[in-house]
DNA sequence: TTTATAGTTTATAATGATTCTAAAAAACTG
DNA sequence: CAGTTTTTTAGAATCATTATAAACTATAAA
């Protein structure tokens, strides 16, 4: 199996459902943005095989954790993940809900002048609202 | 009172609970973050009065919409709203779970490049995760 | 000042995403 | 295999937020 030692190697047990839900989410050709909902409906339709709503909330935590995904910073009612890890930015088109990617190289380059006593930064996203 | 013209010119009825909500919101030397339970405890401490929750829900977002007040994009259960309308950026210090503001002037410009077909920015906002 | 009307507040119920629980199943180790 | 730990699962619980609908209030017309 093509996931397998991803997972162990991350100290998560290889099963079935892991497995099936890396598939899902990661033999695609392009990344993709979801929400737990969008993914539980993937599943359904790319496989023949149900996942308990637990689990699926149990692994895209685990998947987050071991840095496979990633929590987009967004103001909904659902939260939105990204199975495209690489440092990149956000529009968000308020008309349609959908978030587009915008690549580092589509920003210029961010310069954080502030610094925080005792803090060091982890992460700088952009979020860039749509509207018509 | 300080805030009736304010409300009448939005089209809200200036009534004793959007009064006293003003208050709390924007009698102050600073600007701040909340979310709608900070702000139910805010009222609670300094009025002496009781405000329903429905109607504090109801005047944040009408204060909201009329842009008295902005939410700002992060991954919390609740959400968060800020009485700083000023165009600015947020740090998020993920152990204290607080926001702290950083102003323009602190983050070098930002420039985007890519732009989508029949849709206008409506604004560019950075938040920029902390760690010890 | 009344009266009519639209807007607002309120307690309470409903919703719905997410988390919790604890028992059964599966994966691993020796 | 036997023992142990991890994982899955259905279902319940949680809790922020929104909906409901009746009582109240601001406002303007009569
Ligand atoms: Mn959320
Ligand atoms: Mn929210
Ligand atoms: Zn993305
Ligand atoms: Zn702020």
């Amino acid at each position: 199996m093509k996931y397998t030692e991803k997972l162990r190697n991350s100290g998560l047990r290889p099963t079935k459902q892991r497995l099936q839900i890396c598939e899902v989410l990661f033999d695609t050709e392009r990344t993709f943005h979801f929400t737990i909902n969008d993914l539980v409906n993937k599943i359904k339709k790319q496989l023949n095989n149900k996942i308990s709503l637990a689990t699926v909330y149990n692994t895209v935590h685990a998947f987050e954790k071991k840095g496979y995904l990633k929590q987009i910073p967004i103001n909904s009612n659902q939260t939105y993940f990204d199975t495209n890890i690489a440092d990149h930015h956000h529009f968000y088109d308020l008309k349609e809900e959908k978030l587009i990617d915008l690549e580092n190289s589509d920003v210029g380059p961010i310069n954080i002048l502030k610094k925080i006593d005792g803090k060091k930064i982890k992460s700088v996203e952009v979020l860039v609202k749509l509207e018509d």
